[in-house]
DNA sequence: CACTTTCAATACAAATCTGTATTCGATACA
DNA sequence: TGTATCGAATACAGATTTGTATTGAAAGTG
């Protein structure tokens, strides 16, 4: 929940962090957030739960630091997707969600995390606070990003809470559709077509 | 997971069935999903676990039991509504979407549940394909009902399997954000304005 | 009322996880 | 290289949960 009061980033301090972290993913992968326990993340890194709490205060302040890292990895990633797309002058609406969806689902491993970890953070005070402060950093970013795609299939945003909501839902829900019903393509169809229906909706074509 | 054998349902046991199903919604909302023992649920509801065991396998067909009823209520609720806006013959799209919305708004403490619950399920192998079927059946169910509803307003779906799809996906994500952000009327207004969205793009209206 | 069947109560048998305090080898730095 | 700091390893001190087997009191039953 509070954050660590940011130790100095040693040497060594900084490489049991990033072990740790990449350990937990692997753990929170194979057992789910909600049964992972400490003891499992250091066992997994080489490590005994001393180093754990000298690195984090729980699980809770581990998994928003993976999360934070993930966030801006895809963010950048939609950005790279978005500026070669730039480049290619005849890019049609439902190319351009295709290509920015590949990014996003590509991972369902780490959806069911997320969602254990809602689930988790749902009912816990501090938390869902945080959460939202988050959600709502990542959806400003994600709008500037969407600003540049959608000019270039010649379209601009109405209101900008609401699509920014309203693709965040959808993304949720499609979602769980697609890890309820794995290797179903209609799924991930049924998915791209909403996704195009709401940009549709919520934006409207800019003459040139 | 495994349904228990059909116990013959004699007065005693469908007394304490109930009991126990009542006792675990309450603990299930303090608590969660994942955090409820079986003890919390028996000392609850006034037994030991002997009772329990001799009742459910596990919590998870006890989850699955309290699930159905609240599917049925809602579904009957549903039907209700429908039938009772078929006697007003100046019901517009946007009202009937409030009205049956009503309806499965009101409960986050069940909401949450659900999710928890989904979030488990996603993980537990045999559950998995439980929920997709009774998710199916839903569905179903729902869009029979719903055939009516758009009948009121003069519009028909185009494609029923999408459009179930669209409708859950929106329901789910749109519940979160409510979840996360309470006492945010913005929040339930973009949810009415989703739903309208969708309703427009998956129907379409119809000459009389 | 016997007499049978049912079912909730007990007894039984284990297996972990958390967070803090202390320690001592490993670094950093001059 | 000597010395101070840092940080991961240990030691410590508790608190619960699960599922099965057995059993005796209460419902059924005729």
């Amino acid at each position: 929940m509070a954050e660590t009061g940011t130790p100095r980033p040693t040497r060594r301090r900084a490489e049991t962090r990033s072990r740790l972290l990449r350990a937990a993913l692997e753990v929170f992968s194979e057992k789910g957030f909600g049964r992972t326990t400490v003891d499992d993340v250091c066992a997994r890194a080489g490590y005994t739960r001393g180093a754990f709490y000298s690195n984090f205060v729980s699980l809770d302040e581990l998994f928003l630091t993976v999360w934070q890292e993930r966030s801006d990895d895809f963010l950048a990633a939609a950005e790279t997707t978005v500026e070669q797309a730039g480049e290619d002058p005849v890019i049609s609406l439902e190319e351009g969600i295709d290509r920015l969806l590949e990014l996003s689902v590509i991972d369902p491993s780490w959806a069911r995390i997320e969602w254990e970890f809602t689930a988790h953070a749902l009912r816990t005070p501090g938390l869902r606070e945080v959460m939202a402060a988050r959600e709502a950093r990542i959806s400003e970013l994600l709008l500037s990003i969407l600003d540049r795609a959608l000019d270039h299939v010649g379209r601009r945003i109405l209101d900008r809470e609401a699509f920014a909501a309203a693709l965040v839902a959808v993304h949720d829900g499609t979602t769980v559709q697609i890890l309820i019903e794995p290797d179903s393509a209609a799924a991930t169809r049924r998915r791209r077509d909403l996704f195009l229906a709401v940009v549709n909706n919520y934006t409207e074509p800019v003459s040139r």
